[in-house]
DNA sequence: CGGTCATGCCTGTATATACAGGTCGTGGCC
DNA sequence: GGCCACGACCTGTATATACAGGCATGACCG
């Protein structure tokens, strides 16, 4: 079969969702072997390196686990492994139609101490650099940024006017990240949240822990803390099929 | 050149090095166009196929957009895309070398008010089930889990006993999950949530807000509710260097 | 009996080639 | 001047082929 009929999906993509097809089905189960590259040309008649972009493809895509002399087998945290996107502050607000400006309450050099030390992985008492940023939406503050940054990655980081680039901005133009961990956290505010942000003691906020990478050297961790009554946080996978979501209405028993 | 002397990287790996390397300098930015797959073969000599390789695995990685009869280019939004994974609850707790146990509160069959209709993307008045389940760690609550599942796709659902298998793992099995949709918000507990997590007034919470779809189906909505003093979301990209992460002590002005 | 090596299976990488189809500029025709 | 056909260029898909290298099994030899 040289080549194939107008109107059809491609074969390595017919491969593809004949092996996913057969996950679902429960037919084939996380760690059970899957049809070899040569299995698959005779199966479907196509050549080898087709068979193989279908099978490399559900590699990457964390379905199947290869291993070369051994054979490609079904992933075993498929289920529990979901992938997600966050957009960043300044997008999002302009995504809005909003206007957003950013005020520095904060900017220094100051040496670390035993947490920021770990969490940037160097040693403790090394000088690091501390921002302390407001981020407004249309003048309503909505996020508080304070920010470590590794002077070995960034050493001109407090150059920067943080009211025209964002931290995030300009980190990502000095180092690209290649890798990031997040924790998200429910909190009281603190004084100084409740200062910066205006926002009652009772008012929960959401804080979220950020450290990124950029190949092996920890770039810069950041503590974000909302007001929980003007901001969530949004998480979607690619190829959403349609249609915008909405937050169901309470509707406890 | 024919063949690749040992040691060395392969060569689409050292296309993709070196498209990356010129998006972090800069050279090349959001919205540029890269090198055809023709240029590359001359630049490189290589074969076609691997130039295209090279250029594919960028645009599966989120690094390039590409478009038939127009040409390669730099994505936009690279900087602000995250890729995150999130452990399921039941893996949690178990990965902590603790116990898991759930109660089940209510399991019901209601007619679907508007929010849920929309959420599910059903008509409204479609009878839906919703289960109000409650995971304990060690016996201690840790999630209100209020689900409402599409019956089109998983009509048995309510036969499971929600003590032995999770409504994640059960709905996984009879679906796949092909895509979700996430929210996460800092929230006051309502009574409901105070009754069964154990939680106080003024104690903020976690809620996630979350969507799944099977193809062009939605299999499920789901309200998580987690206290904010014991729990926290943790999301980290693949590929982290090395050591564990731990959260800094507050170090506010 | 146990260690070593050969063999076969499988994946990883790479090339040369071919045709299909989208996009856009250019030049000719009306 | 405006419209349309054509060609240049680009990506998408697919094939046949080749060699390198990981891994397991089993045969052979000490």
């Amino acid at each position: 079969m040289k080549t194939r009929p107008v109107g059809e999906a491609p074969h390595y993509l017919r491969i593809k969702e004949n092996i996913i097809a057969l996950i679902a089905e429960g037919k084939l189960r996380p760690g059970d072997r899957v049809y070899s590259e040569s299995e698959l040309v005779s199966a479907f008649g196509v050549s080898r390196m087709t068979a193989n972009r279908a099978l490399r493809e559900l590699m990457f895509e964390g379905v199947l686990t290869r291993s070369a002399g051994l054979g490609t087998f079904v992933s075993s945290q498929r289920q529990d492994v979901d992938l997600l996107q966050i957009r960043n502050i300044a997008e999002e607000i302009s995504g809005r139609g909003h206007t957003h400006t950013a005020r520095l309450v904060v900017a220094e050099r100051i040496a670390a101490d035993a947490g920021v030390a770990q969490s940037l992985d160097i040693a403790a008492g090394i000088e690091v650099m501390r921002t302390l940023i407001v981020h407004l939406e249309d003048d309503q503050p909505i996020q508080m940024e304070e920010r470590y940054v590794n002077p070995v990655v960034a050493p001109d980081y407090l150059a920067n006017d943080f009211t025209r680039i964002t931290p995030n901005e300009y980190l990502s133009q000095v180092a690209p990240i290649t890798a990031f961990e997040h924790f998200v956290e429910a909190i009281r505010p603190d004084a100084t949240i409740r200062r910066l942000l205006g926002v009652k003691p009772d008012q929960p906020c959401l804080r979220v822990f950020r450290r990124t990478w950029s190949g092996e050297a920890v770039v810069t961790c950041a503590l974000l803390s909302y007001p929980g009554d003007k901001y969530r946080l949004e998480a979607r996978s690619r190829d959403i099929p349609a249609k915008p979501a909405r937050l169901p209405q309470e509707s406890m028993p």
